[in-house]
DNA sequence: CACAATTACTACGACAGGTAAAGTACTTTT
DNA sequence: AAAAGTACTTTACCTGTCGTAGTAATTGTG
């Protein structure tokens, strides 16, 4: 794998690219997303990042680990442990209605920057 | 001023906010698109940002030439000063080809972004 | 005429978020 | 028995943003 410098690092190798610091202001929305649905833990909001958005977006093992503390510091998911007897235990997150409120700030504030930054967009298909 | 932390911190204190992590990897970007039109500076791009966006994005000094050094690095721009012979002496930026390049791969990324931001969006207005 | 405001930068240092690398630990598949 | 998958944690580094401050000239206001 080439090392790229980080405003070029890229998800997924072909075609369809997104630069990380794109998302990086979404990370903690996405998250939450999938915590509205009900409690979650990481390797399986990982997973589902990655269905979601059809392969088109992985998010990296660490930056969800860092973005779950964030989070809890932040009172927006709370942790649990799960009642597991085999494998490793797993740690359980659940979103939080001040977390929720943040999710529905994060919601309006895309609307907005979505319409600012295709201002500074030409479309060049078709 | 209140300090706010970082992920929070805002632009503009009314009540249209767009949170500056978000725009991060669209800064370049957005000065490209404005050197699209044709040659400039510093003062000029960051009034032009402001009006363009209708005061809902005003980038930071810092953070512009800060941009313009790291695209003068890679190539996407080019510098030359002004020829006034009055006021401080203005450093004049123009795009070159690579940098049209990257520009066009940025707002093909960008359909591709907001595609995959817009499944971990739900909208709560109406 | 003095002063503030505006124009046009530059330098420095702090900080947050993302990420590579590596390790731990247990289970399932081959 | 080895590899692959599940489920994390720790450390250290890099980049981009931004607060603060300083320089320097011009224009507006009292």
């Amino acid at each position: 794998m080439e090392r790229v410098p980080s405003t070029l690092s890229i998800v997924q190798g072909g075609t369809d690219l997104i630069s990380s610091d794109v998302i990086r202001g979404y990370n903690d929305t996405i998250i939450l997303y999938l915590l509205l649905e009900g409690e979650s833990y990481g390797y399986e909001i990982s997973k589902n990042i990655k269905e979601l958005s059809e392969e088109k977006y992985i998010m990296k093992e660490t930056t969800l680990y860092s973005a779950f503390n964030r989070l809890e510091a932040n009172g927006f998911i709370e942790s649990f442990y799960g009642d597991e007897t085999f494998g490793k235990r797993r740690t359980y997150y659940r979103i939080t209605p001040s977390g929720l409120a943040y999710y529905k700030e994060k919601c309006e504030e895309w609307q907005l920057t979505k319409d600012v930054i295709n201002r500074f967009i030409k479309e060049w298909s078709i």
